[in-house]
DNA sequence: TACCCCAATTTTGTCGGACATAATAGACTT
DNA sequence: AAGTCTATTATGTCCGACAAAATTGGGGTA
């Protein structure tokens, strides 16, 4: 069977918009185009591949949607550098996403946190530290309102993703807010098991000051065991 | 300035399209259409919202594109439920997507490694354990081609974003393997400082097997050594 | 009756043309 | 020279039509 299908080309189902827009891909790659180049008019491209405008529309549309270029009304559209995580973003929709993904996700973001605390040791600066010290400084008690314990809370972790000086992971995190806000309030997870938190805030910061990475992956791990809880029971 | 700026409305200066997806959204999660039903005919859609089938199939590409409907040629189009990570592989073209962004990625999936170590402890079944077992009995030699190596360090890695269970996860693996090519192909990192191992496969397979997670996270960390090496530099 | 082939129907894909609207540039006025 | 108006240009929106592919149903044949 498999024998007989190997010589088998494959069929080639690819409507003209597919073609079209790995045609205008390919071709932006070879003429190097640059971010900020304005490309070709619809009409002209419409009439140089020899296709309707619809198709070229239809094409450059995609394009758009994947970050490649940027549109302007009525100014033309010019390449763009895509943003992977901007690309997510449109379909990031919390009630649109099964649970499963949602719960995946909120895994990765986990994993995330504990794994970045290399990139964190290394490049945190002595302002980084004051930054974080008085973001503690001004923690909410216990006793406030769970909505601003959140809010310290993502402003807290939003630093340490800043710290790792890496642009993707910081959006990335970012992105993930709404979808956390939906998986707290959904009762997708377990409720909180306890509110003893294990290592506190002060005692990260502590850590990135005197410690080093490993202490600080195994900090946060413990910082964090409240959601784990809450994962594996 | 604030002040003044504070009470006027935002102009909405959304296209008829965007409206329309909008409403195509709003459509599906009230009629909490389910995954696989079939959604109606575009002219159904462009009468019963007033508008010309142009849009609403502009519209439907954008539904598409974020991966919440699926549709195959002549016979209509069915909901689907959207994959993130198929989302992002449209744009994970890795000629288009700028240096810098591509050494994100590359430190993001570091992260992830060392800190999915309580995913695989917590859910490594005995199995795993020994297909782990197998695959390292089946590394290839250091004298091997550096391809037939690579290719063995991507099955076992792969087979740790398996034992997960996350499938997010996985197949955001799946995902990267083309970039992670093109940035060790392409000089975008330093080269690898030396071959020496630190931790090796069959390490990590022992401390899965009798060790814990956060043994496993610093023995994960020290086999990566190589590729921190070489961003640190 | 059961099966296969062919035609009619349905639906999406592609097309060209048309007008609306917004941005730009150039001509005109003061 | 500065500002205003107008003509031009490009994209946004809409329409009607045909093409091509998949489905459906019917009719003929064994």
């Amino acid at each position: 069977m498999e024998k007989l299908l190997a010589g088998i080309p494959m069929i080639d189902t690819s409507s003209l918009v597919d073609k079209v827009e790995q045609n205008l891909i390919s071709l932006f790659i070879e003429k190097e185009f640059q971010v900020g180049d304005a490309i070709p008019k619809e009409l002209e491209l419409a009439q140089s591949l020899g296709v309707s405008r619809t198709v070229i529309r239809e094409a450059m549309l995609r394009l758009r949607l994947m970050g490649l270029i940027e549109s302007k009304k009525h100014r033309g559209a010019v390449i763009t550098s895509p943003d992977l995580v901007s690309v997510l973003q449109k379909s990031m929709n919390p009630k649109i996403l099964n649970k499963e993904t949602l719960k995946e996700i909120f895994e990765m973001r986990l994993s995330l946190e504990i794994g970045m605390a290399d990139f964190i040791m290394e490049r945190v600066s002595a302002q980084d530290i004051q930054d974080l010290k008085e973001l503690v400084k001004h923690e909410p008690p216990r006793s406030e309102k769970l909505l601003f314990q959140i809010e310290h809370e993502i402003a807290f972790h939003g630093k340490l993703y800043e710290i790792t000086g890496n642009e993707t992971m910081k959006k990335f995190q970012r992105l993930l807010l709404p979808v956390f806000d939906y998986v707290h309030q959904s009762g997708l997870l377990k409720k909180l098991v306890d509110n003893q938190s294990y290592v506190s805030h002060g005692g990260l910061v502590d850590i990135i000051e005197n410690g080093d990475a490993e202490k600080l992956r195994n900090a946060m791990r413990s910082h964090l065991e409240n959601h784990f809880a809450r994962l594996f029971d």
